[in-house]
DNA sequence: ACCAAGTATCGAAACGTTTCAATCTTTCGG
DNA sequence: CCGAAAGATTGAAACGTTTCGATACTTGGT
């Protein structure tokens, strides 16, 4: 109810100039309203004589769509609603491109807003995305799903929930961060690494724990015994720096030989402080990150890290919730992609 | 005219459960639809009694407005257009934010886009805008402002152009680029350089060509005499990698002793590519780059740059616009931001 | 020449609000 | 105890579209 004591706008400052209205295109075109709009919703229903007439007569007034009018009376809404749960995340950001790049070419709209990881702030959007009737929604959500998206979820309202993997009612886009994480530990192992540590803070997120939980699974499947200690860290480079230095002032024998830090952010940082601290990479160690954001191939030493299709996500998400409001019932309504890895300079065998 | 064919939905599929109106409220809570309509928007016209009468049948309802139906009756939208010249520039992720900043807190709602450099696109967006007739527009143009938004501009249109320096009809916020170009160079002078290169394209953009034409004027004003190589190149990392390989190969005697980035995304290629021939920053060559993005701090030598305001930029674009809808006219309607030179450590006195 | 079957066109209702003028109720000064 | 001002409440019109049933105009088969 946040709008309760809006000030009315000052009529005289009207917004945009008065427009006209499909009225006065009609008497300019000498037809009916309804022609007019029929010609321009279903041309096939008006002669091509008129058709002509009504289109001179729109150019010639400048007439444009009042959307909100269509909005009403058709009950039928164009755009779509796009919550991204962090909008610093060069990630994320991606996703955000995907899903333009698909409603762009199907001609929808979207509305894009950012819970800033604030549980306030996304309810707020929530009733903001309920009060503009749009006509589905695209969430990266918050860890525990709030309320207000479950109830969502449930009612059948079309959403889409991505990064996090869903099974029940409503559609989900994720990526595997399980096998995510195993593919990158096992690329060490297979190095000869054999005592590696991971950076990152377990319960900070769904993904990130996934990760982690990938990481022990190769362990647990590696032939060789290898030794894993969790370093506990904030997903943001300071963090990874102080993680960093850390490990660089460990005596040789305690140190792990390979660093996977749970997020490209905290891989920059650590790369940073063991290089101030005279370690070599990947010589005296590797390192390798995760989500394979820009940045990472432009670092000094270019990161090893595991990539994920973010923008292959958006685009997926705006496909499958375009195709369930337009009724097309979607092939699978929850899918999982499969990241991979990409080899760069941090990563090499232990000397 | 885009949405000419567009198919409609089926009805079977409404997208939205069929919600409560207000008429609805209005039967359970035993008053008129003017009397919910009042206690919704003007509380102070309506009896206590009634008024938590109301809030009752709202809650139990479940009742949430219908912004269309809103919008179309009372002709009046609290929604604002923001168009971004290019989603992948974090300087302009930053001024997005700083839009979000002020209209959440002022309860107005923004549709962001991304022209992506592409007058087509910009050109839809706009369409767009007008078909929702969106109370007023932020906008990062292309170099050349294309004839819509120009149009707009006259017709009185809220429109505020961001970064670009304008003093006509509308309003703008713009920072001052040659001063921001004279503020790197002069600290180059003051360190002691006398032979420094400029890299990046002169023709690419507005902002970037000021800035080249503050570095001349600091030149000009300098009591030493300086000389200036001009490099041209693309505004990306790869560019910038080039022409630090290409300064690394001069011999000494030719090779400059310091380097101005237009952009921090060239300077990071340059350090690369100097790092990896053998130089050292800044102890054989210092560099300077602009804009002070997040990165520019996390380089393996933290890089001096010259900040601008991006945040500030869009809480401000956004209070001016907010205002002028409002109807208080805005006590300055083009505003000019300072920028300021952050001194890291990739600039030293030459040896 | 007439009728059936399209094919084009139209008038008017409806969408869910806000708003305005009109009515009803209370309060209070004299 | 009256009348008027102030305060609450309301019915109905209006916003600019889309849509639906009805009407007018063609056409072609007989």
């Amino acid at each position: 109810m946040s709008r309760i004591t809006a000030t009315p706008i000052n009529p005289d400052n009207a917004p945009f100039p008065k427009r006209a209205g499909i009225k006065d295109v009609a008497r300019l075109a000498q037809v009916s309203q309804a022609t007019v709009s029929n010609t321009l919703n279903h041309p096939e229903l008006v002669s091509p004589a008129r058709r002509v007439a009504v289109a001179a007569a729109i150019r010639q007034l400048g007439y444009v769509r009042h959307e909100a009018a269509r909005h009403l009376r058709s009950g039928y809404s164009r755009t779509l609603g796009l919550m991204l749960l962090d909008a610093w995340n060069p990630g994320f950001i991606e996703v955000a491109r995907g899903v333009e790049d698909t409603t762009a070419s199907r001609d929808w709209t979207v509305l894009i807003s950012n819970s800033a990881r604030d549980p306030e702030r996304e309810k707020t959007y929530l009733r903001l995305f309920a009060e503009e009737r749009l006509a589905g929604l695209i969430v990266i959500p918050q860890d525990p799903l709030s309320d207000d998206l479950r109830r969502m979820l449930s009612s059948g309202t079309p959403v889409v929930v991505v990064d996090r993997a869903e099974s029940g009612e409503g559609m989900s886009v994720a990526v595997d961060d399980v096998t995510g994480g195993a593919l990158a530990v096992k690329h060490l192992i297979d190095l000869g690494h054999r005592h590696i540590a991971f950076v990152g803070d377990e319960s900070a997120a769904g993904p990130v724990h996934n990760r982690l939980t990938g990481v022990r699974k190769a362990i647990a499947e590696a032939s060789a015994s290898v030794r894993l200690d969790v370093l506990p860290a904030a997903l943001t480079v300071e963090a990874g720096r102080a993680r960093g230095k850390q490990i660089a002032a460990m005596s040789p024998a305690d140190r792990p030989t390979a660093v996977m830090a749970a997020v490209d952010l905290l891989a920059f940082g650590v790369l940073q402080a063991l290089l101030r601290h005279g370690l070599r990479v990947p010589d005296d160690m590797s390192l390798v990150g995760y989500d394979d954001i820009p940045f990472a191939r432009h670092l000094s030493v270019p990161l090893t890290s595991v990539r994920r299709p973010h923008r292959k996500m958006g685009t997926t998400a705006a496909e499958m919730l375009t195709n369930a409001i337009t009724g097309r019932v979607p092939e699978r309504r929850h899918v999982v992609f499969q990241p991979d890895l990409v080899v760069r300079e941090s990563t090499g065998a232990p000397t």
